[in-house]
DNA sequence: CCTACATCCTCTAGCGACTAGAGGTGCAAG
DNA sequence: CTTGCACCTCTAGTCGCTAGAGGATGTAGG
């Protein structure tokens, strides 16, 4: 038994090896074995793991969602409809975002085109911004507080 | 000159109440001037600020930005090039959040229609996540730590 | 065997943009 | 005058990490 390291974990795994202890701090990976030194020693099944769970989250799965697929896939005589509900859950989210970005899109795309590049009292980008009213559409469907940049 | 207490404001501008507060904290919005029993009070200058602020979070922008553009909206003889610049950095945020999303869309639907709705070891869902290379798409292109639910 | 140096360890604090709650005060209606 | 809501400040929590301090371990070369 060649032993992991949680350096070559990361690697194989493409994890960060601080979200990896992260990880087993909340739970979602179990606390490996340690070597004399007091160093964790992964096995090949923690690194599949580690991939389940990057694969889950740039699918933009939460954590706690993930936690779920994880027992799911633990016992594999389950039902899997709990991971199907998840999956489409998870498909709507994403069709709502997409189409929320495709109403943001337009607007934005409105506001720059409008821009003249002269001063700002003649910018489109701070008129529109003020005034609420001038969007193409009424509004964009989103809580101020579930926005993110990326 | 009727005062507008911070609740009126909240339910003139569609800001929380405690964003407001918060928004003062951190410098978006001026701290108004206040009544006997220190109790804030607000002029329709602020409720428009306030408008500002929620319509440009709604399309993304983030709280550095908006800085930004407040400022260019109170000086309004600037160039507005630094406003277009921004809109169109986010933009191009925006469209690439989009194209990101389609490449997960296709993917979680390919995993929800490949479920037959057995049990959790012939189930699609948790069989992709636990390879990638099944993938349609080799990656999404995306870091984990840019994802976000909403 | 000694020294470098990378990698590992734990722990705490910070990010962004709020949100929730505790514990107390102000104010307007009945 | 009391009821009850809205307001006040303050601290701490959310999510999913990320950064850094300060120290221990492991490995390769001399």
């Amino acid at each position: 038994m060649k032993k992991i390291t949680i350096g070559d974990a990361s690697r194989q795994s493409g994890v960060k090896v601080p979200t990896i202890r992260y990880y087993e701090g909340i739970g979602l990976l179990a606390a490996p074995s340690r070597s004399e030194g007091n160093q964790r020693s992964y096995e090949p099944a923690d690194i599949s793991r580690l991939v389940f769970i990057r694969h889950a989250r740039e699918l933009g799965f939460e954590v706690e969602a993930i936690r779920t697929l994880l027992t799911l896939q633990d016992d594999p005589h389950q039902s899997c409809a709990s991971a199907d509900a998840i999956a489409k859950a998870r498909l709507i989210e994403v069709e709502q975002r997409i189409r929320s970005l495709m109403a943001l899109k337009v607007e934005l795309e409105a506001m720059v085109e409008g821009c003249g590049h002269g001063r700002v009292d003649q910018c489109r980008v701070i008129e529109v911004l003020a005034d609420h009213g001038q969007c193409a559409h009424p509004h964009h469907g989103l809580p101020v507080s579930s926005l993110s940049v990326s």
